[in-house]
DNA sequence: GCCGTTATGTGACAAACATCACAGAAAATC
DNA sequence: GATTTTCTGTGATGTTTGTCACATAACGGC
């Protein structure tokens, strides 16, 4: 498990201690809420086991994904690092673990080992460049790229751990919510996409058959 | 002109006097680029006069604008700070006067100061709630909501500087590359505005005349 | 002032997408 | 296993927005 997490890994080994001691351990039912939107951040997260979302809702009940973060990952550091509110509220997709250590300590860690700050710095500048890529792929795609486009980023983000075939365990109303389209649409395009071989549906499923089609998708159409 | 300088501003005396050692200018006719989205960053830029926006040009020739920068303003710290490509490519909108410190060069001032380093990291923080709140508007709000947005912004900007009747100078085209639209639903909906007593158009500029029923828009609609 | 260039307004039409409505299937609960 | 809840597929319809086409207006250079 420690292996995972890659945000303490690489750190000697007298921080890693340090960490431990630190941490706190939760458990999350499927649903459960950790912090939420404007919330003041109170600590930085591992998730150990799982998967969890960051969501933003709309007063009408629309639900934006802002990321979703698994085994491995840490969440939310910008409001560690600045001191402001939460940017979503964070939920847990699946049964989770999470490991967290209180923003304080966090600080100190970063005192006693820059290493930690310059990583955690260095990933909210790749977000920078991820959330600009969004951006784009939203004023300029349509929604079977922009869920081609979803589906090889679950690729990427699985290939390192397990090489069988994929499979995103997602409800098509959260796919829409990460690529911005109404339930309807994402239905009827990997309703589509499983006529041309490229997924297979199961509810809260998608199994990816031919990523190759899917680049194809992103590249031409 | 030192004063509009915000990156600077606030550091010692004796930091400001080595900044000037290592800082060079230019002038840019407007059009004019700076540099281009993909290039490796080669320096940190302030504006010193004039108007400079940052963009991205799709293969079939549409303008997505990233940012607009004004007197006062620096721009692409990211590249500067990660070492990574530029995130677009910097064109000037006006005649301008661009103040610039080499990559190296402004690594050194930085280690000399913490203090210059913390302020571009946190604008960088800033950027991605920015880019966050940005991705909800497209995902969320129709065009004439994000035309809204975008004049407010320009209140917003402009408040600080002059006080007499707001004034945006872009071209219908600009700020459909800015709010994700195309020109002719951005003509629509301006001159609507105009009849309803919003604003006032002139070629290439948008003259603000109601920020309340702007405001109306935004969170009624 | 004249003329080429660039910016804007607007109608007609097409495409993409959301919305509404509902049926069936799969899972969860008891 | 029966019932309830959640998820999914799909038709019908309307809205928003993009696209194409063209007229007109404003500006810039000479």
């Amino acid at each position: 498990m420690m292996d995972t997490q890659r945000l303490f890994a690489h750190l000697p080994e007298e921080i890693q201690t340090k960490v431990r001691s630190v941490m706190h351990v939760q458990t999350l039912e499927p649903g459960e809420s950790i912090f939420h939107q404007g919330a003041p951040a109170t600590a930085i997260y591992v998730v150990a086991s799982g998967r969890v979302k960051v969501a933003r809702v709309t007063p009408d009940g629309y639900e934006s994904i802002l990321c979703v973060r698994r085994s491995g990952d840490y969440f939310c550091p910008v409001p560690v690092l600045d001191g402001k509110a939460q940017l979503g509220t964070a939920i847990a997709m699946t049964e989770a673990t999470l490991l967290w250590v209180e923003c304080e300590a966090f600080h100190a860690l970063c005192r006693e080992c820059p290493q930690l700050l310059a990583t955690v710095q260095g990933d909210c500048l790749a977000e920078v460049r991820y959330l600009l890529n969004r951006l784009e792929t939203f004023t300029f795609r349509n929604i079977k790229e922009r869920l081609a486009i979803a589906l090889l980023d679950e690729i990427r983000h699985q290939h390192a751990e397990a090489s069988g075939p994929i499979v995103l365990s997602m409800t098509q109303q959260e796919l829409a919510g990460l690529v911005g389209a109404s339930r309807e649409s994402v239905s009827r395009n990997l309703t589509q996409m499983g006529q041309d071989g490229i997924v297979e549906l199961r509810r809260g499923k998608v199994r990816i058959l031919d990523a190759e089609k899917l680049r194809k998708i992103v590249a031409i159409e």
